[in-house]
This record gives structure tokens, sequence and C-alpha cells, in this order.
DNA sequence: CGCTAACCTCGTACGAGGTTAGCGGTGCGGTACT
């Protein structure tokens, strides 16, 4: 039985795709989803994650959905597969292409000619598209960059948290999550919110021991950019320069020009047009240095990237390594250095946002107590509130309990009175809040550790590494060799990933095991560093 | 939260110093216009 879905994966993988052999980890992650379990894969760009939904896909009755977070990675993505199979196989439903092509892409699905149907979640949001897919019986629903959900579900782009009811009003077909980065809460967000039923899950290819690991720590913003800029001319080329702002991708894109560096810049204000330009530059070695925001990244998968320095230190160490890990794929050397200021923490704190305005979550509330329609467009028209403000709303109003979604739309859990409504949001918004500032400490602590980096930076996502990694900055001036302090005895002994209950903060989960320190993350507090004699004399923390 | 530009105040009566308002990322979809 084993051995007959073996034979059929390595069929479909020649026949179709013209995959001669499969690494370590796909073959494993294909039976698994073949076999009808859920699967949360976590690789590295370049692993192969495509291969492992494009053969389940054909292995499984029915159809697959990939939901995609941008069109023109769907777009590539379509390309890709009709190029490997010389086929209509894949197809996309968006709003960049005309109301003609979406058409002749539903009829290619609908008759079984194209196998794959790209989406990104608004989409899938749509009641029209839920009901035509309804009955096609879609046979595995791919969700591709997962880790946008826990990254922009919660505020940016709000339909990323509903898409687990969205599967389940697909019937519940078997989910596949595809990611390059996921620290432990960030998988076990990924599962939650995608309803996902024991998901396997499978790791492969996360460190990059070729990618040398630095931090520069500056007093100045002037100083800061001299060193940035001193860095990229000196540095082998072509590499990425990651800014924080949209303004400071085109003044620093033109310092390097004058320096004589071939650059250019790219943020998200571009423009389809431009934006493309630059990728293809960039893909084409037509650029040394791209300066980009934080847009620019996700679908390139260009091996000979030689640095990726960032002048701003990102809004937490799962982007951090995300846009670290698009240099070296090629597996030589190369660099990632953070140019750091304490106080670039500040705009970090302000994109983390606040509370909601009180008026409008009153808004809703009254919206929500008028007869139905409750569907989510209803409510925001009558709340007189932009799909997307409303959509955060009212996921914070069900995440809360104030209000309950289902099939049959949106309604309260029960009567309230809008104040009360209110301070049940800005509590949860409070508590999101806390989580990100801990996020925010975490890769501070990255920024000031004199300990090894690529340790600090495994540990945070759940890998050990038992000797200091002999390819960071910290290696080089020997300070990450310095003797670590002696477990004393009595202390408690916690374990990785152990399950622990603190007696203020609740439940959490352990990320890391130092001798005389443990960090924990706190489903309402995010991640927290505990002293283990504070914990031994105060019983803080107990295994949950 | 922190930076910057623009304005204000004080006084060495034109330049230094203080105060404050505005601004800052990620993309989908649909609509209105050329």
């Amino acid at each position: 039985m084993q051995s007959e879905l073996a034979a059929r994966i390595a069929d479909v993988a020649r026949r179709v795709f013209g995959f001669t052999e499969l690494r370590p980890g796909q073959t494993e992650a294909i039976t698994s989803v073949a076999g009808g379990s859920d699967v949360l894969a976590v690789m590295s760009t370049g692993y192969g994650k495509s291969a492992i939904y494009q053969i389940a896909g054909h292995l499984l009755e029915g159809p697959t959905v990939v939901v995609s977070p941008l069109i023109s990675l769907q777009l590539d993505q379509v390309r890709h597969i009709d190029e490997r199979t010389g086929t209509n196989d894949a197809v996309a439903v968006n709003s960049s292409q005309s109301k003609r092509s979406n058409h002749a892409a539903w009829s290619a699905v609908s008759s079984g000619e194209a196998e794959f149907l790209f989406l990104a979640p608004e989409q899938l949001a749509r009641d029209a598209v839920i009901d035509e897919l309804g009955t096609l019986g879609v046979g595995l629903v791919v969700v591709d960059e997962a880790h946008c959900v826990s990254a922009w579900g919660h505020d940016f782009r709000p339909d990323y948290l509903r898409l687990g009811g969205m599967i389940d009003r697909l019937g519940r077909p078997p989910v596949l999550a595809l990611t390059a980065t996921g620290s432990a809460p960030v998988r076990e967000e990924i599962v939650q919110r995608l309803r996902m039923r024991d998901p396997v899950l499978f790791v492969r290819g996360f460190d990059r021991p070729n990618v040398h690991l630095a931090v520069e720590r500056h007093e100045s913003e002037h100083e800061k950019a001299r060193a940035v800029l001193a860095e990229v001319v000196a540095a082998p080329k072509p590499g990425l320069v990651y800014v924080a702002t949209r303004a400071d991708t085109t003044t620093t894109a033109a310092e390097l020009a004058q320096a004589g560096i071939r650059s250019a810049a790219y943020h998200g204000g571009l423009g389809a047009t431009g934006r493309r330009a630059v990728h293809e530059l960039f893909q084409g070695d037509g650029v040394d240095a791209v300066v980009a925001t934080s847009a620019f990244g996700m679908g390139i998968d260009k091996p000979n990237v030689r640095f990726v320095v960032h002048a701003d230190i990102t809004d937490s160490l799962d982007s951090y390594y995300q846009e670290v890990g698009r240099s070296g794929r090629d597996g030589a050397p190369a660099r990632a250095t953070l140019h750091y200021r304490e106080e670039d923490l500040g705009l970090r704190r302000f994109f983390a946002g606040g509370r909601p305005a009180p008026s409008d979550v009153e808004a809703v509330i009254r919206s929500l107590a008028v007869d139905d329609p409750r569907m989510l467009a209803a409510v925001a028209a009558r709340s007189n509130l932009s799909p997307r403000a409303a959509g955060t709303l009212v996921n914070l109003l069900v995440e809360s309990g104030v209000a309950t979604e289902d099939t049959a739309g949106i309604a309260l859990a029960r009567p309230i009175e809008p104040a009360d409504a209110v301070a049940a949001v800005e509590r949860l918004a409070d508590q999101r809040l806390d989580i990100e500032e801990s996020r925010l400490a975490m890769i501070r602590s990255y920024a000031e550790t004199t300990r090894c980096r690529r340790q600090l930076l495994l540990a945070y996502f759940g890998d050990t590494l038992a000797e200091p990694c002999g390819n960071c900055d910290t290696c080089d001036s020997g300070s990450a060799y310095r003797p670590p302090v002696p477990a004393s005895p009595g202390l408690p002994v916690f374990a990785k990933s152990q399950r622990v209950r603190h007696s203020l903060w609740g439940p959490g989960e352990i990320v890391s095991v130092e001798p005389d320190r443990v960090t924990a993350f706190f489903v309402t507090k995010g991640y927290r560093v505990l002293s283990l004699s504070a914990i031994a004399e105060h019983g803080l923390l107990v295994p949950a």
C-alpha cells in the first residue's frame, strides 16, 4: 500500500513535472497530504515546497486551490507549472485579469483541464467563489506563504484570519500550509487559524550556515547611514539593503549610485510596472543592490545574493530571518548585517498600531444589532467603515467572544452594551501590543547579545545548535566562547517545547533553555525571559 | 516612538534656541477616470 503510493508519487513527479528525484522531506510530505492528512511544511525557499503540492494535487481527486498572497506570485507560479507540464494545468482568478480571462480560468478548472486554481484570500472570501468551488469538490487547499496568516491577518489583510472558516465551507479538504519561516508561536497560530486537524509538521533546510551574521551598533543616524554605505560599497555583489521607509529607499539608492554602485529603489508605492522592472533588473544581474522596504522579497529565488544589509531593525526575528534568508541560496559565503540603533525600535512600535477607535467598535456593534444580513460587506456598509477596517474589528470581536461568525454571517454572541464591547476589544488589542512588544524585545536581544548570534537565532525558531557557529561577529570576536554561567544545583529543569503555566500570565511554551534562564512564549503576553533562580524562589512557572 | 521641517521667541535685533504638527509598512479588490 505504502509502496504503491510511493510508486504513484514517483510516476506523477516524472510523467507530469519531469522531476527525476525528490529530496528528503518532500516525499514524506507528499505521502502525508495524499493520504488525507493536514500538513505544515516549514522549508526554506528553493527547497522545493511547490513540488509537494503540485504532485499531491494530482494524486487527490478534485481541483487544488492554492491560496497565495500576491498576484505577481500567482502569475509566476502559473507560468512555471504550465511550462513544466506543457499544458494549461494551472490558472488564476484575480482582479488584475479581465472578466474574460477569469471566466476562462473557471472553465478550465470545472472541465478538469486545469488542476490548480490560484486565489488570494480576498477571492476566497467571496460567496460566489465558495459556491462555485463547492460544486467542483475541491480535493486540496494549499496555503502558500502561510506565515501571512499571522503576520498580516490581524490588521492588514483580515481575510487571512478567516481562511479557516472558508475551508470549512469547502467541506474541509486536506490543508497543506507552506512557509519558509516559522517560530513556534507562528506555527501554532497557522495551525489554529486554519483549523488544521492533527497536522503533520515537516521542518527542513532552515539553517544557512554559509551566511555570516553580524550586528553593528550605532549612536547617531548619520553614522549609521555612513556605515551602511561603506559596507555595501565594499561588499561582493549583488545584494539587498532593507530600510524602514519609502523615502529612505530613494535617498539610499541615490547615495549608492553616487558611489558608483548600480542600484535601484523598491517599495510598495511604485506600481506594478515599476516593481516588475526592478525585479527583472535584480533577477538578471542588472543592478548590484536593491534598496527596499519589506515589500521586496516574496517570490524572489535568486541563488547568488551575496549580502542582506539591514539599515533599520525589523519588527521581529521572524521578519529578519525571512529577509536574511534571501542571501546565499547557492551555498557560497554571504553576509547578513544588521545596523542597529535603539531609537529605530520606535518606528516599529508605531507600526505595531494601537487601540481601535471606540466609535468604530460601537458602530460595528450597532450594525450587528440590526436585522440580517450580517455578512461582512453589509456590516461594513452599515457602520460606514471600509471592508478592511470592519474586517479587522469583526476579527477582534469574534476573538474576544463578543461576536460569532459562521456560514450564516456575523452575529453578537449575546446582547452587550457598546461600552463593554469596546472594553473587550481594547483588552485584546492591548494584549496584542504586549505580544508585538515582546517580539521586538527578542530581536533587540539578538542585536545586543554577546553570545553566538546563530545560536540565539536558531533557538528562537526552536532549533538547537550545540556549539557556537564560528560564522558570526560574536564568534569572530570570541565573546560567543565566553564560558556559560554554570547551572546551579537545585534549580528547576525545563525542556524546549514544554508546556508550562505561569501564575500571572497563564499557559505558555518553553522556547529556549539556557543554564540560568528560560525563554517562554505566553499566549497573552508574548515572549518572556525568566531567570531560573527567580522561578525557584517564587514558584512562578510550573509544568502544565 | 522619534525625526524633521516649519514656525515661534528672545534678543547678542539676525541668528540661536525652543516648540509643535505631521509623518512613517506590507496588498487585495473595486470604482472612477483617462
